[in-house]
DNA sequence: ACGATATGCTTCGTATACATTCGCGGCAAG
DNA sequence: CTTGCCGCGAATGTATACGAAGCATATCGT
């Protein structure tokens, strides 16, 4: 069947909310200490209050919003003190994922069969590289951020482990929300790397992949302590 | 003034219901796969369908549940195979927050004044641990996992670090999730190493306050391994 | 003038009612 | 006997309405 009408469209509402007051706050449209309310937000995406209320707690959940009961939501505190250790961070969890990945496809390579959904991951994943590889050449680096976080979203996908995934897109997030404004900048010195990460997790060489996966996190970090810390000192190097 | 109504009896209830189901997922008494419908749950807790979709949303982005549009929602299977990987990040995040934790005592013995809430969470870690001390004398094991579960989400609270303390929170429920049924296992001989840690902390000496809980997260770990996996070349030892 | 109390508004929490969609059983055609 | 289609039932998604709790401000008394 060619699913005469298969696609409903739009996600289901919540979830355009949730995604909508996110990238609002990711980017700044929505300032760290500002009051959030269900009756602003229901009437600006012309939903009712009960998408709103189950997109705030879910927002609360991913630490992008503070609650407190009858007191109302505001828009948390950007965790610039915690840059270093967010990177730390997530470059265990990466190079973890990106072990994983290469295991399952070394299993898959000897003659096993991949789970439901890896063929497709594999596949959305060569686009996103494509796509990437495009977009450097067009210098078009507004759409690498998001290229980016599809790139490692899809080798959690890849690794078959929705734990891992799931903390990679909850600290990913954060590690977002730190590049604020700063969208231009990640920039494509780094985005060549993917592509061997991924030739070695096709290859199945688990401790290859991890290493390129650390290293390739540890350079985003570097690249954003350059730019952002004062001192070389890196004492107390906040913008609090 | 001394707070004339200091308790609020009870928590808003979406947040006792999440707090319900989620002990329920992680207790057994919802298996996976298990439907959880909306209707059931909310006459089971006596509440509207409101809270209790507030708090299935919540689940999902903590990986407890799955859902899909109109489809409902169905318990997630438990992530056995994840079990090493889990530990492994989970040993990096609290490592971390113990380092945080012994900077910001240190800083504080400094002359600087604490956060907010600094001494409230110290004093509240003081009384974790003489209560640990007292269900250990008492043979009261049963008590020991949630006490454990607070002097760790405490020693995260002293951290100062929103961000490490809402991974702690998401990875921590993975874990106790593994442990399942299996109640009285982290037994005594690892409670003692608390007072060490807190030790290190109050003392401000960062690197040992790290490799100390480093080193208690991973006989944690060697504890689970040892009991659920059933030989020791750790083939695919999966209960699958 | 300062503080405590009282009042009003805003916001949250909850319940009820209606629209939309998915899954499944039955039925008919090949 | 298999296969495709159709209709029904149940559960989810959404909207609206009402009661309860906090917070801010204003007023009154000392």
């Amino acid at each position: 069947m060619a699913d005469p009408a298969p696609q409903p469209g739009q996600d289901p509402a919540p979830q355009r909310v949730l995604d909508a007051i996110r990238r609002d706050i990711i980017l700044g449209a929505l300032r760290p200490g500002a009051r959030v309310t269900e009756a602003a937000l229901s009437t600006a995406y012309g939903v009712s209050r009960v998408p709103v209320r189950e997109a705030l707690r879910a927002l609360e959940a991913e630490g992008f919003v503070e609650s407190r009961p009858y007191a109302g939501s505001t828009v948390a505190e950007i965790p610039l003190d915690d840059a270093e250790d967010l990177f730390a961070v997530r470059g265990i969890i990466e190079a973890t994922i990106a072990r994983r990945a290469a295991r399952r496809a070394a299993t898959h390579s000897a003659g096993q069969p991949p789970g439901r959904g890896w063929w497709e991951a594999r596949r959305t994943l060569a686009g996103v590289l494509d796509d990437g590889d495009r977009a450097v050449a067009a210098d078009a680096l507004a759409d690498l951020p998001e290229l980016n976080n599809r790139f490692h979203l899809g080798v959690a996908s890849l690794s078959g482990s929705a734990s891992l995934a799931a903390l990679l897109r909850q600290i990913s997030g954060k590690i977002e929300w730190l590049y604020a404004a700063d969208v231009d900048s990640r920039g494509r010195h780094s985005w060549g790397e993917h592509r061997l990460i991924l030739g070695a997790i096709d290859a199945g060489d688990e401790a290859e992949a991890e290493r390129l996966m650390a290293g390739h996190v540890l350079s985003s970090q570097r690249g954003y302590l350059e730019r952002f810390t004062p001192g070389p000192t890196g004492t107390d190097a906040a913008a609090r």
